[in-house]
DNA sequence: GATTTCATAAACAGCT
DNA sequence: AAGCTGTTTATGAAAT
């Protein structure tokens, strides 16, 4: 293709009218500036370099029109419909292209045009103001080009008509050419200014450039090439038109590449730290002295450093010391593209994460409205697990409803009070929180762990909560939740990977802790199977184990498990008191507050009745429920309740199919590792 | 304040 | 040899 420029055998050298056209459409090919062959005269070659120049110019015109109609295609778009959500909008191909047109042709694009532009990017005030001065800036600079560019071609006229008629003046046609070649190179400077420019804007997110996007090509730049004068001149007219760039550039060397890149890192830099100016402004311009900032006030606690670990994204690099860090830092994380390119993918990963947790809260806030918990005595009180326990035992004493409550307010239990959403509800944020505190609670109160969990299941999932139980109610409701009732260690640790967030990370901890948990208590029992070796849980163990604050009675607390179902309307009466006396529900009746825990007690107490014994048989080896199954084939429903477990519609799910291989597709297959957005 | 329960860390052995 | 599994001990925090 660019063949027929450089190697034009089928144009004449002189016929610049059409090479004018053939290089109107593949001038800006980057490969079309490499080696071209010697196959004319110095002369001619310059020339031909020439009218590639203005076939540069000529297509940045063109690109401005193009820009231009887009731009207005786009405002009459935005005047009818809007602005709308900008993170789409940075998607939008239509977008890209004017904005990435635009910035390298400031002249038709006004600033309020830009700014418009812009505002759909979420660009703040600061980035604007910045994105402006560039654009100023660049107008300037092109201006300038565009008169040397016409005298060029008035010389470029002259030596054609001069080449025509044979005129031979060897000294004069190399000054002429010298001259060409350096608006050559100018011309190539531009190109790349602007290219780095897009580069910038891209890396930073602000634009993407389509593949069939004409964007300008790198040209690669051959200093040895550089006549001085063209430094010259481009020292000039950078100089004269970018004085924001002085600040940020020191280099007394200037030759062109370094200016060219002096000149847009500066705006990279402030484009992307900008957002983060109040907090991290010692990363907005890059230099070892603003680096070492950050660790004055708080001498060891960068927030890229931790446990003697990088903590840039993807590095991890194993750092000493803190000085080593800072070495590792200005050497491994300079400003580059790369630095840069992640820079701007963690703030899309903050972002992403900022919509889930808002969604998340979303969702707490309707089911804690549904659950009419007002959290507002949580908030108050010292622990900070309130919160926790107070949704704990909301689920617990809706579960008569066990799967239904995330979505439906179908339960039974009513709503008792009007419900009014707090402030205090509890949020997601402060759940975070939670993590590191060691705290036991519903479960130590024999509060149903399985309807938490399969109520909860998606907030569980979702946001990194550590959950209200102990490991040993974890696993034991891990291993109840099998079909079998029994897993390998490695399917508990799927289930613990699959069903919390919060185990999605240091697995090397809890699954130690898990471990643990299985060898020191009783209650988990080891089986050796064909297959290898798998858990079960003695549910007398587990039960005898743990002391029964509630009543004092061990076989009550045993039979309080079951028929969670009939406890409808006094769950409702339970729910309905605890709202009264709007205390910490869990707390309160941890204390053995005797009004709600022997309540509570009570009421299980009555309902157990004789059903219960049931699975009491069998408890040694297969605590299961499928003696109970047989039992009760029809209420599937109420199953959950029978060991306590409110397995959610996904084990009613697995009852029913109920095959003879294990859980493997839940074990093995979706693996939930990646689950987390980051 | 002593005891219990639990979480966490870690050493160690056996097995694959 | 390395990783997994399982056991055991130690320590500290929180709850009782």
């Amino acid at each position: 293709m660019f063949q027929c420029v450089f190697s034009s055998s089928v144009l004449q050298p002189h016929r610049t009218s059409c090479l004018f056209k053939h290089l109107f459409y593949h001038s800006a090919t980057p490969a079309s500036q490499k080696q071209p062959e010697p196959i004319y005269s110095k002369k001619t070659e310059i020339q031909r370099q020439t009218v590639r120049a203005l076939s540069v110019k000529l297509f940045i015109f063109s690109a401005l029109q193009v820009a231009r109609q887009l731009l207005l295609q786009q405002q009459q778009q935005q005047q009818v419909s809007g602005l709308k959500s900008p993170k789409r909008n940075d998607k939008q191909p239509a977008l890209q292209v004017p904005v990435s047109v635009a910035m390298m042709t400031p002249q038709v694009i006004t600033p309020q045009q830009m700014q418009q532009i812009l505002q759909q990017q979420v660009l703040s005030p600061q980035q604007l103001q910045v994105l402006l001065q560039q654009q100023q800036a660049l107008m300037l600079q092109q201006q300038q080009l565009q008169e040397f560019y016409k005298k060029q071609q008035e010389q470029l006229q002259l030596q054609l008509l001069q080449q025509q008629h044979a005129g031979k003046q060897p000294k004069e046609q190399q000054q002429v050419a010298t001259q060409q070649l350096a608006f050559q190179q100018q011309l190539l400077q531009m190109q790349q200014l602007q290219q780095q420019h897009l580069l910038s804007l891209q890396r930073q997110g602000l634009l993407t450039i389509q593949p069939g996007q004409p964007a300008l090509p790198l040209q690669p730049l051959t200093q040895g090439m550089i006549p001085a004068e063209l430094q010259q001149l481009w020292k000039e007219v950078t100089s004269a038109h970018t004085p924001e760039e002085a600040t940020g550039n020191n280099h007394s060397s200037l030759d062109l590449t370094t200016t060219c890149v002096s000149s847009s890192a500066p705006s990279k830099t402030s484009l992307i730290m900008n957002p983060h100016a109040s907090t991290n402004g010692q990363l907005s311009v890059h230099t070892p002295k603003r680096e070492s900032l950050p660790h004055e006030e708080h001498p060891h606690s960068h927030p890229l450093y931790g446990h003697g670990v990088c903590k840039w994204p993807g590095c991890e690099a194993v750092c000493e010391d803190f000085q080593s860090f800072l070495k590792h830092l200005n050497s491994e994380h300079a400003l580059d593209d790369r630095s840069t390119a992640q820079c701007r993918v963690q703030m899309q990963v903050v972002q992403q994460l900022e919509l889930q947790l808002a969604k998340d809260k979303e969702r707490l806030q309707a089911m804690m409205t549904h659950l009419h918990v007002k959290s507002t005595e949580p908030k108050t009180a010292p622990q900070p697990l309130n919160l926790v326990s107070s949704v704990t035992l909301s689920k617990s004493a809706s579960e008569a409803s066990p799967q239904s409550l995330p979505h439906t307010p179908t339960t039974p239990t009513a709503p008792i009070t009007p419900v009014t959403q707090g402030p205090s509800v509890i949020t997601t944020t402060s759940m975070h929180t939670v993590g590191p505190i060691r705290r036991r609670y519903s479960d130590k109160y024999n509060v149903p762990i399985s309807s938490d969990i399969a109520q909860n299941q998606e907030f569980y999932k979702n946001a990194e909560v550590r959950p209200p139980f102990t490991y040993a109610s974890l696993i034991r409701q891990a291993i109840l939740e099998s079909p079998e009732k029994q897993l390998t260690l490695n399917e508990i640790y799927n289930w613990f990977t699959r069903m919390f967030a919060y185990f999605r990370r240091n697995a090397a901890t809890w699954k130690n802790a898990v471990r643990h948990n299985l060898s020191l208590h009783k209650c988990f029992v080891r089986v050796e199977n064909v297959k290898g070796a798998v858990w079960t849980v003695d549910e007398v163990e587990f039960q005898k184990r743990r002391p029964q604050k509630i009543s004092g009675n061990p076989s009550l607390i045993k039979n309080m498990q079951s028929s969670h179902a009939y406890c409808t309307p006094l769950n409702a009466a339970l729910q309905a008191s605890m709202a009264e006396n709007s205390i910490p529900l869990y707390t309160t009746a941890s204390m053995g507050n005797p009004s709600l825990g022997t309540l509570a007690s009570a009421m299980r107490e009555e309902l157990n009745g004789a059903m219960e014994h049931t699975n009491s048989n069998e408890s040694d080896s297969s605590p299961g429920r499928s003696p109970l199954q047989a039992a009760h084939p029809v209420h599937v429903k109420e199953e959950p309740l029978d060991p306590e477990e409110a397995e959610g519609p996904l084990s009613l799910v697995t009852t029913a199919n109920h095959s003879p291989d294990f859980d493997q597709d839940r074990d093995y297959e979706d693996e939930p590792v990646n689950e987390d957005m980051e």
